[in-house]
DNA sequence: TTGTGTGAAAGCTTTCACAGCA
DNA sequence: TGCTGTGAAAGCTTTCACACAA
């Protein structure tokens, strides 16, 4: 019944594809999301075939991309229409969301940001609201907000992930370059860029051909 | 002889916390490796076998950190001191580098940043040298570059990652959106937020105990 | 003919359990 | 006793090869 965890990564990587994709209608075949993944394509077939089929996805010429979206959020549970996200930290690496424009069209919302210096809080201007750290216990759960963009100092992560999980976030998406502890339940995405830096030596060295 | 791509991940990982850890006489035992990382001390135990031993890293109470680095190290190929990287893209995110002091005691040294717009080049105060985009060829060559922070507009990523990988860059540490294809021997690492967030949507939406 | 769908085989990684060492 | 080290087993994922459908 489960879907093995690697394919699910990349069923949702699959899924914000399609949305960037313009084209909503012509099939998309999986020879052509291997060119553009570099996944062979009978990773990404044997994928697909892990949601429960029913909707009939496929066409002879392809993956019905609206349908093949649709199957990949039920089977994952992306069943919202979009997830609530919050950036706390917002030094430069947590203000650049504020204006990255990423999130549009994606399942992830950023609704909202919070500094523990409230100087900072009142002088930055965003599209979103920004609140002092005291708040996150109120404002999380009011505005249903399910995942965080940890980039605090490194010093405060820890206590920050704590209180996170506290207020009722669900994931972390943590920048800092320390390692995170969380109560279970609690999941941990790490993209500090010396981990991605380390994991592409690693890879290099060991002689990887991907 | 080779090691498991998972297995030089973590070490590579590993090596990072041991680097931080203040303390590089006392040992330290896989149980304290698996309270720090939150990976089983098994795992831990057999990853470190990989390590052609030879040293003799392990004392009666545990790993001596020093000799675990440097074996580490040495296996992995991160033979030289530190490995050369720059930023391209001087946006808020890849801005945000210069001043990002993670890089202290790493095996990692940024060196250079890039943008194409000449003016943030000569605005933009830093401690490393910036360049505008066409001097990419020259310098990272002669700076000796191996590995790119890739922080430009999603539309101008993809050919700029292959100009990269021209110039001779070996791994792209990519936080735009798009999906990069480069050449092979050039390994990319995606650290767009919103995979992250993908990754811990379809985590959360398996069920995974991690 | 072109593309999907999928059981079964192959290939990796992780886990286990216990030997060995100080 | 406390910890590492490691073959062997178990568990997953990926790959393969071919059936099937339009």
């Amino acid at each position: 019944m489960g879907i093995p965890k690697p394919a699910a990564e990349r069923l949702a990587r699959l899924m914000q594809l399609l949305e960037q994709r313009k084209d909503r209608e012509s099939p998309v075949s999986s020879a052509e999301l291997e060119y553009i993944t570099g996944w062979p394509s009978h990773t990404i077939r044997k994928d697909i075939s892990f949601l429960a089929a029913g909707n009939d996805i496929s066409t002879p010429a392809g993956y019905n991309p609206a349908r093949l979206a649709q199957a990949i959020n039920g089977a994952l549970g992306f069943a919202r229409a979009t997830h609530n996200c919050c950036v706390v930290g917002l030094g430069r690496m947590g203000s650049a969301f504020l204006e990255y424009g990423g999130f549009h069209d994606s399942l992830f919302t950023l609704c909202a940001g919070f500094d523990s210096n409230v100087n900072r809080v009142e002088i930055l201007r965003a599209d979103i609201p920004l609140y002092p750290a005291f708040k996150m216990k109120e404002i999380i759960p009011r505005l249903d907000i399910t995942y965080a963009l940890l980039a605090v100092p490194p010093d405060q992560a820890r206590q920050t992930a704590l209180r996170l999980a506290e207020c009722g976030i669900r994931g972390i998406v943590n920048f800092t370059p320390v390692m995170l502890s969380v109560p279970p339940g609690v999941e941990v995405e790490q993209v500090s860029v010396l981990d991605a830096l380390g994991a592409l030596a690693a890879r290099l060295a060991v002689g990887d051909k991907t």
